[in-house]
DNA sequence: ATAGTTGGTTACTAATAGAAACTAGATGAC
DNA sequence: GTCATCTAGTTTCTATTAGTAACCAACTAT
């Protein structure tokens, strides 16, 4: 069996809901440098704050991109790693990121240009 | 200078903010095939409405990766492609979608058997 | 006349994102 | 003793966003 992406019932549409995600991607990218615990996730990535990254590791273990493992330490510590899938995944993730770090300058210049043009016109 | 996706502060945080969507990596994916018109694209991505489409397609213009070029033709038509810089993005997005189909038979399973383990401990 | 085409915008509502406070159970500082 | 801090979250509330549906102008075809 197949799937289409564009096809709007297509399960692939439910994963890329979840990959399309800025802090998914941010998530991911981050646990393909090594296993990590809960506090050091949200130092690692400022601004995102424990709600959110709750949910973001909830939807990312449910898909199976991450495991989740609880140690009986006092405070138990939680440490997050991808597992296989997962760290297929996140090869096709750094590109992106990197992409995005590489091309700011570009893009910031077309934001300024684009702004420009909009006042221009009104 | 550098950037850091990392930071909360770097422009980088910004543009992910609208790559990381899901709809606009459909839409970059769909132009990475050939320019398309407003109408058509909405069309070859089902789910996706004239608002959201219109607000992600002027992003993307903004961001410099897409042209929008309107046809003085009756009705007026408007041809929308990648720059050079969406190309250049695209080729990092197709890996992406062609994982998100390729894995999906995985995720299914991984979903399943989390959803099951939610049950059982509830 | 009426329906259909083009590429949008507007108004309203439902869902989500985010900030801040709170939980519990143990440790260390004063 | 008690106050602060660590752990990994949850809860509550508000602000933003996503999505649905209707509407717009200008024109064509029936």
């Amino acid at each position: 069996m197949s799937y289409d992406v564009y096809d709007s019932e297509c399960p692939a549409r439910a994963v890329l809901d979840h990959v399309g995600d800025k802090w998914a991607l941010l998530v991911l990218h981050r646990l393909s440098q090594g296993s990590t615990r809960f506090n050091a996730l949200r130092r690692d990535i400022p601004g995102l704050s424990q709600k959110v990254m709750s949910q973001v590791l909830k939807r990312l273990e449910r898909d199976g991109l991450i495991n989740r493992q609880a140690f009986p330490t006092v405070p138990v510590t939680v440490e997050y790693s991808l597992t296989g899938l997962g760290e297929c995944l996140t090869a096709n993730v750094g590109p992106l990121l990197r992409w995005a770090e590489a091309n700011m300058e570009q893009i910031k210049a077309a934001q300024s240009a684009y702004d420009a043009r909009v006042v221009e016109a009104a």
